[in-house]
DNA sequence: GTTTATGCAAATTCTTTGCAATACT
DNA sequence: AGTATTGCAAAGAATTTGCATAAAC
């Protein structure tokens, strides 16, 4: 299994750009969804804040990295768990996410599995994605 | 239990406008969640942008209606389904939510039941939002 | 009559696009 | 060398703020 940037971006196929090894490296660094107003805060001053959408945009459709669901407002992602062995398939997705208010960090919780839900009659699922909101073991 | 928009605004002791009225009255109509620009589309002729935001906004605060999780990037608002009643409890808002890829509309499903979730240790649970998305049985 | 909400203009913030210069393979 | 990525400028959305007018209580 990949764990660098370098061995990462090169199993999707991408070209190895300062800007993409920086971005991963963080989002590893960091370990909890970030936005791209994250991203920025840390980067701005070596890449420009445009690079940093179009390499989120990139990573999005790579399934490098995929959308957290917020109530906040802002757009956050994080890495996919499993991405870098080559999985793409779409569960790679389904975990549990939990935000904490105190701190305002998103957290991927991999110890929780995702219930089944069942549907109504006529509704097709695809993907569940379940958010927790409270207070993290950090905070509380 | 409160049902029309004029009394559902005495209970959460807000002014009876117009815009507030018919900003309710869409989401009661619609029943699904509505983004600003949802209802902006409906009701530009009537009343301003901003008026919109700053309903939304005031409804959010009174409880009246709730963020519901999207990956669209765009925030949704869906009515607090008892808050009419008065009851202010968060767990009004701890339902299932549908979005249907092809429609792009966001439903509550009333008929599913949030599964209790187990965090690990010290983390406090206080709201839970579950987003399934797929096809609903009208677009399937 | 006093308080609160609205409309308009304008300021901010967020995100996308075009294009020439640069970096990657 | 050839192609993809970057930075900068600028366009386009989305959201917020200030203030005078109008509506609600």
């Amino acid at each position: 299994m990949a764990q660098n940037p370098v061995k990462i971006l090169q199993n999707h196929q991408l070209r190895i750009t300062n800007c993409r090894k920086e971005v991963l490296r963080t989002f590893m660094e960091k370990k909890s969804a970030l936005s791209h107003a994250d991203l920025e805060e840390d980067l701005k001053e070596v890449f420009d804040r445009v690079t940093i959408y179009r390499t989120l945009k990139t990573f999005l459709e790579t399934d490098l990295i995929h959308k957290v669901l917020d109530d906040s407002g802002a757009t956050k992602y994080a890495l996919c768990a499993h991405g870098h062995e080559g999985s793409h398939n779409r569960h790679d997705h389904e975990h549990v996410h939990f935000k904490c208010e105190a701190c305002g960090r998103t957290i991927c919780i991999d110890e929780v599995s995702l219930p089944k839900i069942k549907l109504p009659e006529g509704y097709v699922n695809k993907e569940v994605n379940l958010l927790v909101t409270g207070v993290c073991n950090k905070c509380s």
